[in-house]
DNA sequence: CCTTTATTTTTTTTT
DNA sequence: AAAATAAAGG
């Protein structure tokens, strides 16, 4: 042991339950962490305390967070603290570290070398083929929701084998598409995000020499937003941790925002219960918030049941009170957020202090565009993400068949795109035979060019197209990822199909696939530490590069070090803190979300994602709710959140724009006629030919703008309103 | 077989 | 509103 002047720098920083967490005694712990209360930090030093006084060494240490992001913070921030050298340490996401387990053990796992990772958008398209293939009714047979059973099958550690369907038709069905699905990755070599966590579960399971190998590696397991574990990530967790290892969990039932994904509410009590005896550490102090913000949300998740119960403090100062503004509209909303970001900056801090936090991906477009027109500098974590873009999808695909042919995913994707003369009639007969033989597309594809069977252009086109894959797997050999990738989109010919096409969208397209090149090119230069370390460990570099894009789905593409307002989901902000937080569209069906208040316990996971909201802010916080939105289609008024109501009035003032000069900002809307609002939906209407009728619908200005008639026995006709001289008539009595 | 147009469906959160 | 699918036209 040290003597403690080594380790002041360490412990000094920190209050008496940090310092009793970080210096807890070998064994179990577990830290009962509120929000802000210091939760990274304790970890952090945690692990430079077991490094510094400790004398365990990097390589003994595995530090599991919940996101890409909070990983390499963590790093990071370890970096700074102790300059020690934390090579051997092993930091990754659940998935990400079970990843690196497979690619080192792919043999014991029983994968192919090259397996490919299925991102979600994968998984629907194959169920949706092998629903098509048992004949079933899509409709009756949603993939989304087979993509839901499975995953949560998956989720809770249960392979086919070990389902009973019963004597139920639909669960009887439910497990046959399972075991399907579960055929179709084996044969293409896919894996599925569930699959990374059972697979590595499993073979640990099976070969007991390498599982003790690792429990005698890693005797200290840390876990970060341990409340978000599920069922087989717990199991792991166990496993891993074995009989010597240490596990050192840290923990916020309040905020489990993750229930959807097979979190339990009571994980903490069984983490207790199972790794008796366990140190119980709890930290209340929190030294994020003002005593407002904190007010506010202790108040507000004292509203749910069953917490374990924890009331966190400060000693800071009471600030300012929450500001709620009634919006008329999303874009009324986005302009109040606008003009308190502008006094913000106009005070002298950064636009990097400022969050928009939102329930919904969609919601970020009207403040995207809102955020733009005031020329404020964002940007948006999350949402369409970049590799999971269409033109970047079908590039990636390109780039798994050369990693592996047998990757029916990829096949599907690419042998088409762009088009090529491959149509569907051609490409049933491939799948046909490919489902009777139990062979992968592209073996398929060679079985029926080897007999002769497609037509000739069919036959001639599908042979071109897998002369293409060799031709290009061949050259590229020697290449560099980024030349690779060039090569890769050069000859597909989908950056010239893109090229062709004249529309704003496609440029983007091309734009993107042109970033790709750099990307890999950046991706060979500066490697993040996992890539690094899988090629250490053997792969490719291709291998390496795909896995990477398929489990972090490119948040990190755009600089993080530039001063831009953030944008992003109340999920995405966990773990985040900003001085200026606005939390909007409180309104009733969006936050709390309709879909969550039909589920059991919904209500009050979206009352801990408030929770987790609030607590995001240091200094200031802002509500917003609109009265009418624009959602998926169609306007929507609503009342104001119930949480709003669930906070004491006395912390909540309500706000309003000081520019109130102008009109009030009408979106870029529907106004039926040509010559304004001439005509409106339920209208009646005399026409010269068709008689009496009712509008309903219109769409387009100006030359262009047509109305949907209903002339009762004459039927519903389109007008064009330039031309069909309609009259307004008052309605029949 | 490809492209364009019309129709229908689906609307949460993420690794 | 956007995306997926179906139908029609070339």
């Amino acid at each position: 042991m040290h003597d403690l002047d080594d380790l002041s720098p360490l412990l000094d920083a920190l209050n008496p339950a940090q310092r009793e967490a970080v210096c807890a005694p070998p064994g179990h712990t577990l830290v009962l962490a509120g929000a802000g209360s210091g939760k990274t930090r304790v970890l952090i030093h945690r692990i430079a305390y077991l490094m510094q006084a400790c004398q365990v060494p990097a390589h003994a240490v595995l530090a599991v967070t919940f996101t890409n992001k909070a990983a390499s913070e963590m790093r990071e921030r370890l970096h700074k603290l102790s300059r020690l050298p934390i090579g051997g340490l092993w930091v990754g996401t659940f998935h990400g570290l079970a990843h690196r387990l497979l690619r080192l053990h792919w043999q014991e796992a029983q994968l192919p070398q090259g397996f490919q990772i299925l991102d979600s958008d994968d998984q629907a398209r194959a169920l949706r083929r092998i629903i098509k293939n048992r004949s079933l009714d899509e409709k009756l047979w949603p993939a989304a929701k087979m993509q839901w059973y499975i995953n949560q099958k998956k989720d809770e550690g249960l392979r086919p084998a070990q389902i009973d369907p019963g004597d139920n038709r639909h669960a009887q069905i439910l497990w046959e598409i399972y075991e399907d699905y579960q055929q179709f990755c084996t044969r293409s070599g896919l894996v599925d995000f569930g699959e990374l966590l059972l697979r590595t579960h499993e073979l640990f399971k099976q070969q007991p020499a390498l599982l003790a190998h690792y429990q005698q590696r890693f005797q200290h397991v840390l876990v970060d937003e341990f409340q978000d574990t599920n069922h087989i990530q717990y199991l792991w967790l166990r496993q891993l941790t074995g009989l010597q290892g240490a596990a050192f969990a840290v923990g916020d039932d309040d905020q489990l925002i993750y229930g959807w994904r097979g979190a339990k509410p009571g994980n903490l009590q069984q983490f207790q219960a199972d790794f008796a005896p366990v140190q119980l550490v709890r930290l209340e102090q929190n030294y994020r918030s003002t005593g407002l913000i904190l007010a506010a949300a202790n108040a507000l998740i004292h509203h749910n049941t069953a917490r374990l119960g924890k009331t966190l403090w400060t000693s800071g100062a009471e600030g300012a009170p929450i500001g709620l503004y009634g919006a008329r509209n999303e874009y009324d909303e986005a302009r109040f957020i606008t003009e308190r970001i502008q006094a913000w900056v106009a005070q002298g801090c950064p636009y990097a202090e400022c969050a928009v936090l939102y329930r919904s991906n969609a919601q970020s477009r009207v403040l995207e565009e809102t955020l733009g027109a005031a020329k404020l500098p964002y940007r948006v974590y999350g949402g369409q993400r970049y590799f999971e873009r269409a033109e970047i999808k079908d590039a990636l695909a390109y780039l798994r068949l050369l990693a592996n042919s047998d990757d029916d995913s990829a096949f599907e994707r690419a042998v088409n795109t762009p088009t090529r003369g491959i149509g569907d009639t051609s490409l049933e007969q491939v799948r046909q035979l490919a489902r009777k033989q139990g062979l992968s597309l592209w073996r398929a594809s060679q079985h029926l060019l080897a007999d002769n069977t497609l037509s000739a252009r069919a036959g001639n086109a599908l042979r071109r197209f897998l002369e293409l894959i060799l031709r290009l797997r061949q050259e590229t050999a020697a290449l560099s990822l980024s030349a690779l990738t060039d090569q890769v989109l050069q000859q597909s010919g989908l950056l010239d199909f893109y090229r062709q096409k004249k529309g704003e969208k496609e440029q983007m397209r091309v734009e993107n696939l042109e970033e790709l090149v750099s990307a890999t090119k950046q991706y060979q230069d500066d490697a993040t530490d996992l890539s690094a370390t899988l090629r250490a460990e053997g792969q490719t570099p291709l291998l390496a590069f795909l896995s990477n894009a398929a489990l972090d789905a490119g948040d990190e593409q755009t600089p993080t070090n530039q001063d831009t307002v953030q944008l992003m989901t109340l999920h995405s902000a966990k773990g985040l803190e900003f001085p200026l937080v606005f939390l909007c569209g409180l309104e009733e069906q969006l936050f709390p979300h309709r879909m969550a208040t039909q589920t059991e316990g919904g209500l009050e996971e979206e009352r801990r994602l408030c929770y987790v909201g609030i607590t995001r802010a240091m200094r200031q916080l802002y509500f917003s709710h609109a009265e009418v939105r624009r959602l998926h289609g169609t306007e929507t008024y609503s009342r104001p959140s119930r949480f709003i109501q669930e906070i004491p009035s006395g912390l909540v003032e309500d706000v309003r724009l000081k520019t109130v000069a102008h009109a009030p900002y009408r979106p870029p809307a529907a106004t039926l006629a040509h010559s304004t609002a001439e005509f409106h939906i339920g209208q009646h209407v005399s026409h010269p030919k068709f008689g009496e009728g009712v509008v309903l619908s219109g769409e387009g200005q100006g030359a262009s703008a047509r109305v949907e008639v209903n002339f009762g026995r004459q039927g519903v006709k389109w007008l064009v309103l330039a031309y069909a001289n309609l009259q307004a008539s008052p309605p029949r009595s």
